[in-house]
DNA sequence: TCAAGACTGACAACCATTGTCAAAACAGCC
DNA sequence: GGCTGTTTTGACAATGGTTGTCAGTCTTGA
């Protein structure tokens, strides 16, 4: 088996900062899309909300810039109940995770030193090395509650 | 966006303890390959693998007896760098985490009070009920290190 | 302006997963 | 053992997200 390092929510190592890529309509179409959007959104959906928007992009387009984003860090990843690729620009730039709404989606960014530590001090205890990790909290936000 | 509660490896809620489900071939058959299985492993890898030994099952079989297995908690679900699922029958019945090998796929169970404790508080502090979550490490053990 | 190379998009291909449904296997009962 | 209602199975089709193809287009830097 082998584990996904670059689509899962993990400590981001930025050994080369960021390869430059060229500057198309298409990119900043699916950019400007993402900056607006304040929950997880598919590349299925993001592509089709670009049509109704007129400004089409291809599909294949949608998803080569999805993960040119997700591999440079610009966007953070995490998998739908159906296994769908879910993308979202962050605010935060460095190392966060999420705790997300089941019903409406609504994120929160989540950081904090206790669980970096904690998986440090456990990955160390067992040798291992070269260490990240996924980690999203799900639940049902106040309004949904209500 | 709607998030799989039942897939992802969290605080295993049960409610209802284990319906009963009737003993077949097919699924004795899959429970051994479990058994003698340390690391993850996917359905298609598992099909195929029972296809060599003789003792055939049909996928779609295979597919339902794990999606089974883990609606009652029984074995253990991530997803692979393809977003393939794959399957692992556990040590502890309780929650509990992962740590993996990116490399040879070695799983070290993990279980701790502290993240637990600090998820529960996160999910509190911002009014969220109903809390589950997602936790796993990755790195490369001290064998694929050496 | 111009060439080199990156980017795009329509479409096909891929592949894990699920749906279908008649035939077979199971469990409980006589 | 047989009977019977229910569950399970499996071959196959269908679904659906994602990636591959590749000729034509666009960016960029000189
Ligand atoms: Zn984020
Ligand atoms: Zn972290
Ligand atoms: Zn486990
Ligand atoms: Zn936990």
């Amino acid at each position: 088996m082998r584990i996904d390092r670059e689509r899962a929510t993990q400590v981001t190592v930025r050994d080369q900062p960021a390869k430059e890529h060229r500057r198309t309509r298409q990119r900043a179409a699916v950019d400007e899309v993402l900056d607006e959007t304040e929950d997880f959104i598919s590349a299925q959906e993001l592509h089709a909300l670009l049509r109704t928007r007129g400004a089409g992009v291809g599909l294949a387009t949608v998803y080569r810039t999805l993960q040119t984003l997700a591999d440079d860090g610009r966007v953070d990843v995490l998998r739908s109940d159906a296994g769908e690729a879910v993308y979202r620009r962050c605010v935060r730039e460095e190392h966060h995770h999420h705790l997300v709404c089941r019903s409406c989606g609504a994120t929160v960014e989540i950081a904090g030193p206790t669980v970096e530590r904690w998986a440090k001090s456990v990955a160390d205890q067992h040798g291992y090395t070269d260490v990240s990790h996924t980690l999203e909290i799900f639940g049902t936000c106040p309004r949904c509650a209500a």
